[in-house]
RNA sequence: GGAGAGGUGGCUGAGUGGUUGAAAGCGGCUCCCUGCUAAGGAGUUACAGGAGGUAACUUUUGUCGAGGGUUCGAAUCCCUCCCUCUCCGCCA
């Protein structure tokens, strides 16, 4: 969230920003509120001022006389009643001001970094390193059919049991997956990384403080009974870890590295990826998240973005590093570095891990601080996949894959998963 | 699901209608003293928003789970909701 200041004394500045994004930000109404809101804040606090001196008056008068009940006192009171009854008018309208006032200012995205390239889409993103030889031969296979060979999941079956963009992991498969997962896990502890599962299900304050809501309500599932949602990535509830804390500057940075099943639902993308592990409404994901101090968050964004690559080049997968441009950059996110993996039978780079900088925009709105010479101020979020798991996995098939159908594990892995190949049984 | 208890500052925990933004303790910070198992003393220490000042700061309003209500005046009384804990039941 905005700084609601900035916004009120600032307005052209806030348009500017947000501008680069790509289109055209207007909030000239929401400026027109925030101007509103002060002046009735003025008001009403006015009123209580001198309310509570006549109560204070109130008060004394029926201590030192022990009448409580003269003309002169029934006066004072009547005065008191008629500020009340003016005060709960203007609180009145406060209240509905507020709410549109914060519905309004939840739905502006956080501004883009200047160090971001600019651009309005995905074709102006920067392209800052390559990494690996990226496997290039005509008939590889896709990880889908490599996957079907050798019996690792079974999409058919699965509508069965849900629907489509669904998956069921089965024998080496569900082992290759949990092999991954311990991996990512082991990894990112021993690099001083604090290791939590979250809550699958959580609450809307959750996906409000990070974000999700109120704008992109669509994009998750929700159980209605409970207004709770399942989560779309660790992030949300890591950051709701921390909610409404002022955190002492000494444990910063804190490094969470989490573990979560996310669930998305996908909303808009009907006709993408409509085979393999690479859009499911359900996967796995081993996700990196700091609580950096404010000061220390560039130098945060490049360890954590450097974290998330180390998965790669264990696992010796060709990828690439893209700084996003303005237009491209999700909602909550000042800078994003995604890192993309080599993905041979579609001979492109595709989308592994997405390291964000989220400034002080998500602690806004969990009301996140921490305390530095005596002032509290706003501590800084980041957030990185530290991979997905699904998306790992694609990858370690095609890259691996052999002339026999047969597919290599990556060193890193093989003590994971126990063997050095998948073969057909 | 049934019965009960409770939600107060960084933490523990007093406080049942009138200088209570809140005793006390712990913790934190500052200063002082002392030097045989590192202790003692003094002070200070919530958050958010206004107004004023370049600023240190001053002043004012709100906040005792959330939201309503009663009252001149609410942490304290009433209503609704949320959450936590204990016991019973059920269950991985």
């Amino acid at each position: 969230m905005l700084d609601q200041k900035l916004i009120r004394e600032n307005p052209t500045f806030v348009e500017e920003n947000l501008s680069l994004r790509g289109k055209v930000f207007d909030i000239t109404s929401l400026h027109k509120l925030t101007l509103k809101k002060k002046e009735i804040d003025i008001e009403i606090s006015n009123l209580q001022s001198e309310s509570k001196k006549l109560s204070k008056i109130i008060g004394q008068e029926i201590r030192n006389s022990n009448n409580s009940n003269s003309r002169d006192l029934n006066a004072l009171k009547e005065k008191g009643n008629n500020y009340r009854i003016k005060i709960s008018k203007f609180e009145e309208k406060k209240r509905t001001l507020d709410e549109k006032l914060q519905d309004e200012i939840s739905r502006l995205p956080n501004f883009p970094s200047n160090d971001a390239p600019y651009g309005e889409d995905e074709s102006k993103n920067k392209e800052i390193k390559v990494w690996g030889d990226p496997l290039r031969k005509d008939n590889l296979k896709t990880h889908w059919e490599l996957g079907e060979n050798l019996n690792l999941f079974d999409f058919t079956k699965t509508t069965k049991i849900s629907k489509s963009r669904f998956i069921t992991l089965t024998g080496n498969g569900a082992r290759l997956e949990r092999a991954l997962i311990n991996f990512m896990l082991d990894v990112h502890s021993n690099n001083g990384y604090l290791e939590l599962i979250p809550p699958a299900l959580i609450n809307s304050e959750s996906l409000k403080g990070s974000g999700q809501l109120p704008k992109f309500s669509n994009e998750s599932f929700k159980c209605d009974k409970d207004d709770l949602w399942l989560s779309p990535t660790a992030e949300v509830p890591l950051t709701a870890f921390h909610k409404d804390e002022i955190i002492d500057p000494k444990l910063l940075p804190l490094k969470y590295v989490a573990y979560s099943p996310c669930f998305r639902r996908e909303a808009g993308s009907y006709g993408r990826d409509t085979k393999g592990l690479i859009r499911l409404h359900q996967f796995n994901k081993v996700e990196l998240y700091w609580f950096s101090d404010p000061k220390k968050s560039l130098e945060a964004h490049k360890e954590i973005t450097n974290d998330a690559e180390s998965i790669l080049k264990k696992l010796d997968l060709p990828y690439r590093l893209v700084d996003i441009c303005t237009g491209d950059l999700g909602f909550s996110s000042s800078r994003t570095f995604d890192l993309e993996v080599w993905l041979p039978s579609s001979k492109c780079y595709r989308e592994i891990s997405s390291c964000s900088n989220c400034l002080d925009f998500q602690a806004r709105r969990s009301s996140i601080r921490t305390k530095i010479d005596k002032k509290t101020s706003y501590i800084h979020t980041l957030n990185g996949s530290g991979l997905a798991i699904g998306r790992t996995m694609a990858a370690i098939l095609e890259n691996g894959q052999q002339t026999d159908g047969s597919v290599k594990i990556p060193e890193a892995l093989v003590p994971y998963f126990g063997s050095t190949f998948i073969k057909t049984a």
